[in-house]
DNA sequence: CCGCTGTTTTGACACAAATCAAAATGGCGG
DNA sequence: CCGCCATTTTGATTTGTGTCAAAACAGCGG
């Protein structure tokens, strides 16, 4: 778990939003071309990030907030006793560090799970656009709704279901993010290691290996390690739900 | 738990922010005396509601904010199956509804546990002052982070705590947030039943009733029926992150 | 003031998931 | 290509909470 970790390398690539092909389920949605323009002006930092970088460490004064271009990534809470609670996974398209805002300070690491590249947009510049971009700003708007409305469900997830639906729940809305990026929603990658799985949907990593055996030997999915194949993906949405369970 | 509900009714009282003893907690914090007088412009409609009302419910659109001026209340978030897990309480200086803004329908029931007065903030009214108020702007973008912030601490909570700690956080929090509006921070009544409380901690009443009658007898809190002392609040604080438990 | 209803407490027991343990597997660096 | 280390799987056992049940209690309306 506690690997040296890189120092992360800020290097300036050639990208910019206009034509970068996430603007439509990025930060800019719904904006001009000339708007676009202005966002290239603010977003001049691109970093690439290896296996174990961190973007952010908990602690850490924010500077700005992160859209990811490519990659995939883990958010982690520390409690001061040394718990680690995976808080979010998260891919392109989507935006961190949001958390910070309030306290101007980061509350959790950002850690890279697949080799990266993040755009960073300084907060200043980010307030300071959508005050002139009415649509920046419902957008930025909508997209800390969506962090808190995500948040909600995994609320409902860790206070009330047991391990099964936990981990179809999981799986469904990987299939669902995958197939909303243009991936596979039935074939795909998990990035991150049982323990990971385990820690963000309050499991032990043991519960979470003897379910996916258990999936598997129910039909509903084919799993290889990390590789992952859903089998009846309608199976497992009634999965979710059943079970008198923990009302 | 499904009484029949009264309609909520729309009156208007005669605060102001200006004059109001909470706007350094609530969202108008900061704001210079005529940058206040422009919120009092915004905020035309206060809602009188009783224990039992409905501030908003789950799919209902999104038509504005609700600052809490007194009372006290808590969201649900609401499973098809029925099951409902309480996200979170609310008390006076907070501001609920912000998970609707991705999507513009509520998605959590906001229901009233103590008479409450609640200000209405039309959404389209903050986005365009704040574009006008960078120091609105900011403090806008603060709260609704804070509720990310706070959320990440209960993913914590249910994810990798036991009961005694999961309660104990609970009463810290409470206390530390009664402190913050002047209250006392060791003597309250709770306001939700040990149901609600089971709800949001992600245990079932009996849970909760049995630790909190533990800690009663550890001699840590005093409390009898709602009513609740905190006897030693240091012991309660160690309470939390200790006991090897479920790392 | 009494009786009713919903809430809380307490006890006995069951079970899902944690813990402990060890073998199997996979992937990476030398 | 081999060997090592981390990850994953599977099994046996324990345990913290859930479940079921019943009694105690509190608050409200009549």
């Amino acid at each position: 778990m506690a690997t040296p970790l890189r120092i992360v390398e800020v290097d300036k690539l050639k990208t910019a939003c206009s034509t970068c092909s996430l603007h439509e389920l990025c930060l800019p949605a719904g904006l001009t071309p000339s708007e676009l323009k202005s966002m290239d002006r603010m977003i001049d930092i691109r970093r690439s990030l290896k296996r174990g970088d961190y973007v952010f460490r908990a602690g850490a004064p924010l500077h700005a907030l992160y859209a990811i271009r490519t990659g995939f990534m883990k958010s982690c809470v520390l409690h001061e006793d040394g718990r680690e609670q995976v808080a979010g996974f998260h891919m392109m398209g989507d935006l961190i560090g949001m958390d910070a805002i309030g306290t101007g300070q980061h509350l959790c690491d950002a850690v890279v799970l697949e080799d990266s590249e993040v755009c960073e947009i300084p907060l200043k510049s980010l307030e300071l656009m959508s005050r002139e971009i009415p649509s920046l700003q419902q957008h930025f708007h909508r997209i800390m709704s969506r962090e808190i409305a995500r948040d909600y469900g995994v609320m409902l997830l860790l206070g009330s279901m047991r391990a099964e639906e936990r981990l179809a729940v999981f799986l469904l809305n990987l299939s669902q993010r995958f197939a909303a990026r243009g991936y596979s929603s039935t074939e795909f990658h998990l990035r991150m290691t049982r323990e990971e799985i385990g820690s963000y949907l309050g499991l032990k990593l043991e519960t979470v290996s003897r379910t996916l055996s258990q999936f598997q030997s129910q039909g509903l999915i084919a799993v290889q390690n990390k590789h992952l194949r859903i089998l009846k993906i309608d199976s497992l949405r009634e999965l979710v739900g059943q079970h008198g369970c923990r009302v």
